[in-house]
DNA sequence: GGCCGTCTGTTCGACAACACACAGTTCCGT
DNA sequence: ACGGAACTGTGTGTTGTCGAACAGACGGCC
């Protein structure tokens, strides 16, 4: 197995995880790659290890919003195992990288055996209410330099090292602004020496004041989540 | 029973219904009543008949964006059915009327139970994170107005006139804006002859046109929900 | 090594929403 | 009937973000 595991199938029981493990699917996914279509039914869930996955809803003038962010530490395709099978909004690949797939028929079963597989898809489900909401909250209330702070955040706490290749067009993209409001905020966040950039590539380079820097929508996103899914042995 | 059902309880297979039924307890909602505090875990779910809920995040200055409505439609208290107990976000209520209240005990022997009540609460679950989803996305692109407008006509469905007591500081208070803000949306609507208002109550006068000035955040929201909940008869 | 597409930097005017301040009006209770 | 609190209307100036247009710089590719 891949040695970055996803935290949701790493906290698996040891008896589902065998009855899993011959049909979780490695699959490759693509930057820009889209997983699902807003309204359409699934055929599987994924599960991303490297892959970090941006699921965002669609104005009716061409404009979107990021709703949520998916890497290795959930799962994407929460509709089919809250038993509406579709649901508004698109999931689109915004790291490429690898992820685990698992066909909507078996994750469907196993949450209608119910037990421990159950708790802990709800209990992750919960933690992304929760980042949900807080995004909903933060675009009402804090300005474009705190929301990229966050993003940046959250995008580094899903990948495997300080570097990661996004253009601040992606950025701007996937919060909903202007790619200028983009730059100024990461000039800003560059001559404070918490990041440095160039040319499709983001470097956080002074984690704890970023995290000061940021709104507080990051922390109580992050913190939610380590409360409802404490990891064990994750590596 | 009262005769506003809450549209959950009325669709309950009849076996778990009376199951329900001696333990539901009736309550009055009053105006501004805290029903849960963020982060505190809920002695009970509510089922609201008359009364509407909102679920609001506070941000550290001190102002708040309402992430969720819940009315006759739905139940507050979902992180007891998900697992987590406690959530960050506080239940307020918004306008005054009466409930019913199950306690976190009961509700949570349902879900284990499995089954229907699973299978419904869950169904209501997905429609209110697509609900908290789209609210992020308007919250972000649409104006003042069009959120003013959606958010009367989600305070419509979920009351029983046309008519609504609540003043525009509340209107305002709600979406995290000015109350300024709220004004000037209200006046535009009603010199369009689509609303009507006076000192604390609020009637809506042509609902369809109203539904044509509002951004379509409203119409998604509510069409997951009648494709997730479709409702049999309710009242 | 040079070309060209992509990414980043910068500017301008426009506009929505903000903060603050205060005037006018309606309703409610005594 | 009256006084006062609460609600609504209005103005001024400021800030944040937008839209559009364009210049410069980096880097992959042939």
């Amino acid at each position: 197995m891949n040695p970055h595991h996803n935290q949701l199938l790493a906290a698996l029981p040891a008896a589902e995880w065998a009855r899993w493990q011959p049909h979780l699917e490695p699959v490759e996914l693509a930057y820009a790659q889209v997983l699902f279509e807003s309204g359409s039914t699934p055929a599987s869930v994924v599960f991303p290890t490297t892959a970090v996955v941006s699921l965002s809803y669609i104005t009716r003038d061409g404009s979107s919003a990021e709703v949520a962010v998916v890497g290795n530490e959930g799962m994407v395709g929460i509709s089919l195992i809250m038993g509406g099978d579709a649901m508004p909004g698109r999931a689109l690949v915004q790291c490429a990288g690898q992820g685990y797939r698992l066909s909507a028929q078996l994750i469907q079963a196993a949450m209608a055996r119910g037990g421990a597989v159950l708790k802990l898809l709800l209990r992750y489900t919960q933690s992304l209410i929760v980042q949900t909401a807080q995004t909903a909250a933060c675009n009402r209330h804090h300005t474009i330099a705190q929301q990229v702070s966050r993003r940046l955040l959250m995008a580094l706490d899903r990948s495997h090292s300080d570097e990661m290749a996004m253009t601040q067009e992606a950025v701007a993209h996937l919060l909903g602004v202007r790619r200028e409001g983009v730059t100024a905020a990461a000039q800003k966040l560059q001559q404070a020496g918490l990041i440095r950039y160039r040319r499709g590539h983001i470097a956080v380079l002074d984690r704890q004041r970023l995290e000061q820097h940021t709104c507080e929508c990051y922390a109580v996103a992050k913190k939610e989540y380590q409360r409802l899914l404490p990891m064990r042995l994750a590596a």
